[in-house]
DNA sequence: GCGGACTGCTTACCT
DNA sequence: ACAGGTAAGCAGTCCGCG
């Protein structure tokens, strides 16, 4: 059967679809029945079909897995066919369980069975008992009576069901399967014979076991990801409050528009039928359709989305689709009339998979690696502003009182900014996370709620279980292992991190910047660091020790995490980066290996973190506190030669080093030297025309050879500082990019004291709006949880709360600063006379001292310049005047 | 009672 | 719920000062 257009689907449902408000309903049309959705799409014989979720079903005790099937763009179901249950292991044998209290008796419990597992701690098999149970309920999740409570000991008792399945079954997450008489079937990828043979060329020195690692990758990474069926939805709601978020619990107030729009660019919006709200003027290419009543509506939207494969929202768990829901539910409907199954923290869909952008985008890993920081804000104006050049229509003042022209509007744009998320980069968005649940085996809508631990933790199980490998609680792991030993720098934490060096001040020409691909992972990969390896039991071992810390690494085995970070590490900086430059090939393979690319940077930039985190399944500080020294040994030694044979090192943080105008020779002799004496590779990663360092660390400016610049740590450009000052900066930058030799700098430095000078001139005459002049600082929790201090950002929230405006957490407050007692106001409330000059003017000096220092100016000369004469306060007036 | 020195809190950044 | 290291500004505290 083709695939339904958007038309199609809501031709059958909506009451009329006309260009004025109707004045009667059709007759309603045939309820929709969840039940017999599914039914239809659990077919016994199904050809090519990705797995794209998996899902536990609690009436028929089985796990489901979704398939999206390209051809017709549909999701199919399918019942696992073999009996598996859920289970979990004790370290006592059968008859001694039987002598537990409630476990033998328990209603749950199904069998037992005793077999072996590798225990990778000590390095030996042991015989456990697998101890099965009829549901995933019964092995824990009751409050009380789970069979995981009544053993003194259970282990993998905490992984959920389907992923227990998944594991299990060895089945590939975003991979094609097909179904023959009821039985699920792998359909195998494989690479050309001409990819695989290249990759195989390139990694011919590896030792097997990488080579093979490689390769199950390829497999999984290489096999294209299709452009989903998916449309895009987003509600309004018609509440008497407009500042209010509505409780999505209760629903109380109607659905007054739903917003559609799906990836081929068809638009749709429906409407509820209300009185007095005049008609405005309708959105024109979109299909708006007026509803007299509610029901009608929400009957209209849940038959378009109980059969789309994919339904995208922006915050759709908490919201949309909660909202929809309870709204239902209060409207009488029957729970197999809602296409929608919701859980503690996510809304599902009955068939199809929902993902909520809000959470993967709200994913910091994702933010930085893969959407390299371009938004800052997790809202739908400020992601849809940054990367696609388009925020939500603004309205003024309450949605339920805009004309229908103008809700649709603004309903629409928010479904379609949503939209064009998935669209980015040939649909990056969602291949990205197509990628990313290949390698952790993870299902699709999980994978967009879960955080990078969760995704290392479902590679890592998936791999013990496929080497039967018992998987430690993490009281074992700390137990064999323990704490960190080192000191580290910043109190609170548990152990040293990364090495910065004191950049050398001033200004420096023809500055190479050398790197170590990936770091981390590198080391991790080379040096053998995973959970079991570090501090073995083997005391042969024991001479191979870590730089600096008492911890040494096996010399046995290669560990888990050790080859699977380095398989993917290799990967990735062998194949899939220099691919995705490759000039040669097409535009859309360039857009899919970097997507690839990307997915394994955002993996690889958390792997070693993972494991310095109370939280991950596999916390074991020495191995990171063995990766920080490594780190650390690896930075300090490298410099050290580089001294010893002649260079100049002005600057280094972590894992790169800043030489002031070394030989060509030198930094190859260098590059050789790591390789050979660490085992890792540096690079030249870029190279400066050049540089200005102030004497602070991780704040630094440096000109590329075209003119570009490079701004790193500067107030100038963090965006917390005002508008006017950030703009003033940037046109210090823009002179500083023209700077070609060090005689031009005579000339710039003369540009940019009269650009300073303006800035004070203009701040003083007040020319500044209160939108320039404002701070904006985000707030990270409600006002009154701030309880040990309370900062500007804080006191400006709490006079917008007191003026009745909601403020919640990861809002930006914008404040000035003012004269009187309280020394700022949210610009909501301030006006432009009780601007503090005298502090925006310090501000304005020390944001270009930062490089001014470096440049020899003295920001105090410079004509208007705050001085303490003029500003302090009558007391220290005095006091300066006489100095 | 006031100001300077100091510490701690908070945010935003770097790798 | 990936880590630690750094900068900056402000809030709050302590202490000396006839």
């Amino acid at each position: 059967m083709p695939a339904k257009t958007l038309q199609e689907y809501s031709a059958k449902t909506a009451q009329k679809a006309v260009e004025q408000p109707a004045e009667t309903s059709p007759s309603p049309v045939e309820p929709l029945s969840v039940r017999a959705i599914l039914e239809q799409a659990t077919p016994s014989t199904l050809d090519a079909a990705l797995l794209v979720s998996a899902t536990y079903d609690g009436e028929r005790q089985k796990a489901v897995l979704k398939l999206y099937r390209e051809k017709d763009e549909r999701i199919y179901l399918w019942y696992d066919d073999a009996g598996h249950k859920p289970y979990c292991f004790s370290d006592l044998t059968p008859e001694e369980l039987k002598t537990l209290p409630g476990l033998a008796s328990h209603p749950g419990l199904e069998r037992l069975e005793r077999l072996k597992k590798y225990e990778p701690l000590r390095d030996e098999e042991k015989a456990y008992t697998k101890v099965e149970a009829t549901d995933p309920l019964s092995i824990g999740g009751k409050p009380s009576g789970s069979i995981r409570d009544i053993l003194p000991k259970a282990w993998e008792a905490d992984i959920r069901y389907y992923e227990c399945y998944i594991f299990d079954r060895d089945l590939k997450v975003g991979m094609p399967h097909c179904v023959k008489d009821g039985h699920l079937k792998e359909l195998p990828y494989q690479v050309s014979s001409e990819v695989a043979e290249a990759v195989e060329r390139l990694f011919e020195k590896e030792p097997p076991e990488v080579q093979e690692h490689i390769m199950r990758w390829m497999d999984l990474l290489e096999c294209p990801v299709p452009d989903y069926r998916r449309v895009a939805l987003d509600i309004e709601v018609g509440g008497p409050v407009a500042t209010r978020m509505p409780s999505a619990e209760q629903a109380e107030d109607p659905v007054i528009a739903i917003g559609l729009v799906d990836n081929r660019g068809e638009k749709q919006v429906l409407l509820l039928r209300r009185q007095g709200i005049e008609l405005g003027e309708l959105p024109k290419g979109a299909q708006v359709s007026f509803f007299e009543d509610e029901r009608g509506l929400l009957e209209a939207a849940f038959s378009q989305i109980a059969e789309c494969p994919f339904v995208i929202t922006f915050n759709g768990d908490d919201f949309d689709l909660r909202y929809l829901f309870h709204r239902a539910e209060r409207l009488g409907f029957e729970r197999d009339q809602i296409p929608i199954e919701l859980s503690r923290d996510a809304a599902g869909l009955s068939l199809g998979v929902h993902v909520d952008l809000y959470k993967f985008f709200f994913n910091r890993s994702i933010q930085i690696y893969a959407f390299g920081q371009k938004y800052r804000e997790i809202t739908l104006d400020d992601v849809g502003n940054s990367l696609l050049g388009m925020g939500k229509v603004e309205i003024e003042g309450p949605v339920a009182e805009l004309s229908y022209g103008l809700l649709a509007d603004y309903c629409l744009r928010d479904a379609e900014i949503t939209m064009q998320l998935t669209q980015l980069e040939n649909g990056m968005t969602l291949k990205l996370a197509t990628v990313l649940a290949r390698i952790s085996r993870t299902p699709i809508d999980d994978l967009t709620r879960q955080g990078v631990s969760g995704w290392i933790r479902n590679m890592l199980r998936y791999e013990h279980r496929r080497r039967n490998w018992l998987i430690p609680r993490p009281e074992d792991i700390l137990e064999a292992k323990g704490a960190a030993t080192t000191k580290a720098i910043i109190e609170g934490k548990k152990y040293r991190g990364a090495e910065v060096i004191q950049p050398e001040a001033g200004v420096h020409f023809n500055v190479p910047v050398l790197d170590f691909q990936s770091m981390y992972p590198s080391i991790i990969s080379r040096y053998n660091l995973s959970y079991e390896t570090v501090r073995c039991p083997h005391p042969e071992c024991r001479t191979n020790k870590v730089p600096d810390t008492p911890h040494w690494v096996c010399t046995r085995k290669k560990g888990v995490s050790s080859l699977l970070i380095g398989s993917l590490r290799d990967l990735r900086v062998k194949w899939y980066k220099p691919r995705s430059r490759d000039r040669r090939l097409p535009r859309a393979t360039l857009d899919w290996y970097n997507t690839i690319q990307n997915s394994l940077k955002v993996l690889l930039n958390a792997s070693y973190g993972v494991f310095g985190s109370e939280n991950f399944f596999l916390y074991c500080p020495p191995v990171a506190e063995a990766t920080a020294s490594i780190g650390r040994y690896a930075m300090t030694q490298t410099i050290e030669r580089a001294r010893a044979t002649g260079m100049k090192v002005v600057y280094g943080d972590t894992d790169s080093i800043f030489l002031e105008a070394p030989s060509q020779k030198q930094v190859q002799e260098l590059m050789a030297w790591s390789e050979q004496t660490l085992g890792m590779e540096l690079d030249i990663d870029k190279t400066y025309r050049y540089a200005v360092f102030s004497a602070r660390k991780k704040n630094y400016l440096g000109v590329y050879p075209d003119g570009s610049v490079d701004i790193k740590g500067l107030t100038g450009k963090k965006r917390n500082t005002p508008e006017f000052l950030k703009k003033a900066f940037f046109d210090m930058i823009d002179i500083l990019s023209r700077v070609t030799s060090p005689d031009d700098f005579k000339k710039a430095k003369e540009r940019i004291r009269e650009l300073v000078k303006t800035s004070y001139v203009k701040l003083r005459r007040r020319e500044y709006s209160l939108k320039d002049l404002a701070f904006n600082v985000m707030l990270s929790r409600p006002p009154d949880k701030y309880t040990k201090t309370t900062p500007q950002h804080v006191k400006a929230a709490l006079q917008l709360q007191k003026a009745r405006r909601e403020v919640m957490p990861g809002d930006v407050i914008s404040f000035v600063k003012v004269t009187g007692s309280s020394g700022v106001k949210p610009i909501q409330l301030a006006k432009t006379e009780e601007v503090d000059v005298a502090k925006y003017a310090e501000y304005i000096s020390s944001t270009f001292e930062q490089v001014l220092d470096a440049l020899d100016i003295d920001i105090g000369q410079v004509a208007g310049a705050p001085r303490l004469d003029l500003f302090m306060p009558s007391g220290a007036d005095k006091a300066a005047s006489e100095r």
